[in-house]
DNA sequence: TCTGAAATTTAGGTTATACTAATTTAACTT
DNA sequence: AAGTTAAATTAGTATAACCTAAATTTCAGA
């Protein structure tokens, strides 16, 4: 079906940089330079010279000072990294073990080396999920991405419910501690009152009632409808 | 325990030399170069590079012209990547549904990208296996490896009973051939008669009579005695 | 002991990806 | 509109690991 142009094989650092680039792209703007070198952590030098040879191989579009933009073959590729990722995370919690806030160095690494066959083999061990397990949607084979409307918990009003559905930061001390006090994807939460000016919020989730500050109510990304 | 020198970060192609020079290595006698160019499909002006690399970091000592062999650093990392490449192949056919014959290429790129962390889970899962699915003996954790005394099919007289250790090949139809006659590790085998010349194998495998050919026969490697 | 073939190493070049330093472009301020 | 600053690009260098071609070493047999 997809249409797959033959094209020299990919290196990691191909990977990289379409996936760090997507991930940059919210929105239809450009992604910048010292953006992407900040990201990636390398100089803004050595993310000029890559663009430019991934623009040669049309996996994004650069338009020199203005920045890049994935083209149609360079986000497939990247929602195909994307796809690998987040199962290779769901993978290593629900088979090995794992918690949630120390699965990403290893999928980090293993997605490189993973083929599409195990990929698909993960998959179907888990049942196909769709959210891994910060709650991120998983793309699937064919790279479309459930993309619900996410509400900080922060900016929910007084008396609304509803579900965490992510956590937007890959800190591990701030997801253990998410964890621990149970807001993690899938949880339903009501916010009892919220105080304004950065201010503190009452929630409250599994019929107890609790205060959580301004920066992680920030981080947690809700849904107001059900799945 | 093991003495850890702080060394830079081993590439994957460190990697790969150190692991075909410690398969090459049988015996104690030094590794030729043009073997290890063969094995690892590279000129063998690739592989002087290389080794001189190499034996810069302590990884291999070289005499020129005379060959090369492993330190006990050099050892050290091939007897991990060599663990690491068994336990990957057997959770893969244990957990993700592979077959002895595929497993190979996977567990090639994977060996490169696991942690030691995430290998110790799989060996965790396994019930930490002391043989993979092809009958090779996994390394342990401080790089013991089980060496019995290994007689090819071939050479088995009439009358005796050995059990099947490992295929010596890595060609899969042939594994799939020997795995669809039962020929697999672990199995005990009588030789009922063995022809001279290179003849065929009369053998009772499972109570029944089986004839095998004298290069099939030559692959399997057995044990005489119990585990 | 010499010699020539085979094995090995060295010399020099290529590619991918990084770096630092220098230059160019864009954008903001006054 | 000009000047200043921030961002981005280019220029030139480095490193790992490969290659081909040329030179060197080893060793077996005459």
């Amino acid at each position: 079906m997809t249409p797959h142009v033959a094209r020299e094989p990919l290196t990691r650092s191909t990977e990289d940089y379409l996936k760090a680039i997507y991930r940059l792209s919210s929105g239809a703007d450009p992604v910048s330079t010292s953006g992407l070198a900040l990201l990636l952590e390398l100089t803004p030098a050595s993310v000029s010279g890559m663009v430019k040879r991934l623009s040669e191989q049309s996996l994004v579009e650069h338009a020199p000072y203005r920045g890049v933009r994935l083209t149609r073959d360079g986000r497939r590729i990247a929602l195909r990294m994307l796809r690998r990722h987040r199962l290779i995370e769901t993978y290593l919690v629900a088979f090995l073990g794992y918690t949630w806030d120390t699965v990403h160095d290893e999928a980090e690494r293993l997605e490189h080396a993973v083929s599409d066959g195990l990929v698909e083999r993960m998959a179907t061990a888990l049942g196909n999920p769709r959210f891994d397990p910060h709650g991120d949607p998983i793309p699937d084979v064919d790279g479309q991405i459930a993309d619900f409307i996410h509400v900080p918990l922060s900016e929910v009003g007084a008396g609304e419910t509803v579900t965490i559905r992510r956590a937007d930061t890959g800190d591990a001390g701030r997801l253990r501690y998410l964890a621990s006090a149970g807001l993690i994807p899938g949880t339903p939460v009501r916010v009892v009152d919220s105080q304004p000016f950065q201010g503190p919020l009452t929630i409250e989730l599994a019929g107890a009632e609790r205060i959580v500050g301004h920066e992680l109510a920030s981080l947690l990304l809700c849904s107001r409808q059900g799945i």
